[in-house]
DNA sequence: ATATCCTTGGAACGTTCGGTCCACGAGGGG
DNA sequence: CCCCTCGTGGACCGAACGTTCCAAGGATAT
């Protein structure tokens, strides 16, 4: 039963170059490989990408956005502070479980991206940064956890982020469990 | 005054080549390029290098090994079980600061290696994350620290590491601060 | 002056790069 | 049966890839 239509071939292929990208890097893939892995010539190829770094691109926009959506969905919930820290980080890991590959690809080569899709994917993950910076903000506004640096935030998404190169989603740890038992660790540690 | 010897000049080389690397990736930056920042020909280049894999490794092993070696200095002096965890920390962010493109180089790109030289990185990069593990459990063991999952770890490690993608050497912390705010979070969590 | 060695620039190698182009086949509506 | 569109494979493009090679320059020791 083979997938039809554009799009669905259109992401079939950029499913394929994740994998790709993520085993050999962005550099290291060459378009030949692509078009091998995936089963197309040339053109076909072309017609669905448009462009090696249109490929780049889309999957690294793709997992940004996704986690932009998800918070702004969470700070409108009005939750408790704990509460939205603790969904914010079990969101973001069980999307890294899920798209290894993509996170993988995104984190390392991001900055191969030049103009206006590198600001764009920059600008989207900066925006991530500071819902995260707002949901610790909240906490301190409610008393529940003490004033603690700025830069801390970059800390907690280092610990989160960091997770791509290392889960196992055979392992014996939900993405779930990993989140809450970093933030176990962490909220005790920053409570007011 | 120009640097001589062969060694120094190598070292040079390397330095540039971090540089690139960091900038504009592995596969990305070409021989071509890294003989023009050099000032040097093919001829010379190759005398110096090799081949483009050994700067690689050349310039992702440097880092694990000392990181190693201050790893090993500081478990051999007996101290007490948050004294050695803060060491750990500050020496490793001491260290990212002070080659922010050389660590960027390793943790991007170290998955290019092959054969002997990829084993050997990553034997040293398993071997530095034991010496965390053994510094935790030191603290188990002396009743300082609960006990926590092992995989806490791994999170303690991307906290640490990710800095260095945003720590600037001019902004308003040092490294030993930096450090001293992401323990001071962790340790009340993780105490006993 | 001669011999030896380290250092050097640059030509050249075959391969692979990302991307373009075009002819053609299949499918559907008139 | 013709025409148009869409999808496709593969020839082909110039440029860049990492590496090798060699002749010669420069320094030092004899």
């Amino acid at each position: 039963m083979t997938v039809t239509g554009f799009e669905a071939n259109r992401a079939r292929v950029i499913g394929i170059a994740a994998e790709l990208f993520a085993r050999n890097g962005y550099h290291g893939t060459g378009i030949a490989e692509l078009g091998t892995a995936a089963g197309l010539g040339r053109g076909a190829l072309y017609h669905y990408i448009g462009s090696k770094e249109a490929v780049l691109y889309s999957i690294s926009k793709e997992q940004v956005d996704s986690m932009n959506a998800y918070a702004e969905q969470l700070l409108d919930e009005d939750l408790g502070a704990e509460e939205l820290l603790r969904r914010m980080a079990r969101g973001l890991l069980r999307n890294i479980a899920e798209h290894r590959a993509e996170w993988a690809v995104f984190f390392r080569e991001y900055t191969a991206l030049t103009g206006e899709w590198r600001d764009h994917v920059i600008t989207a993950r900066e925006r991530y940064e500071g819902y995260w910076r707002q949901a610790l903000d909240n906490g301190v506004r409610a008393k529940v956890l003490r004033q603690t640096p700025r830069l801390l935030v970059k800390g907690i998404l280092g610990m989160l982020n960091y997770t791509y190169l290392w889960y196992e989603p055979d392992g014996e740890l939900t993405p779930d469990e990993v989140a809450d038992m970093f933030l176990d660790a962490l909220i005790e540690g920053i409570r007011a």
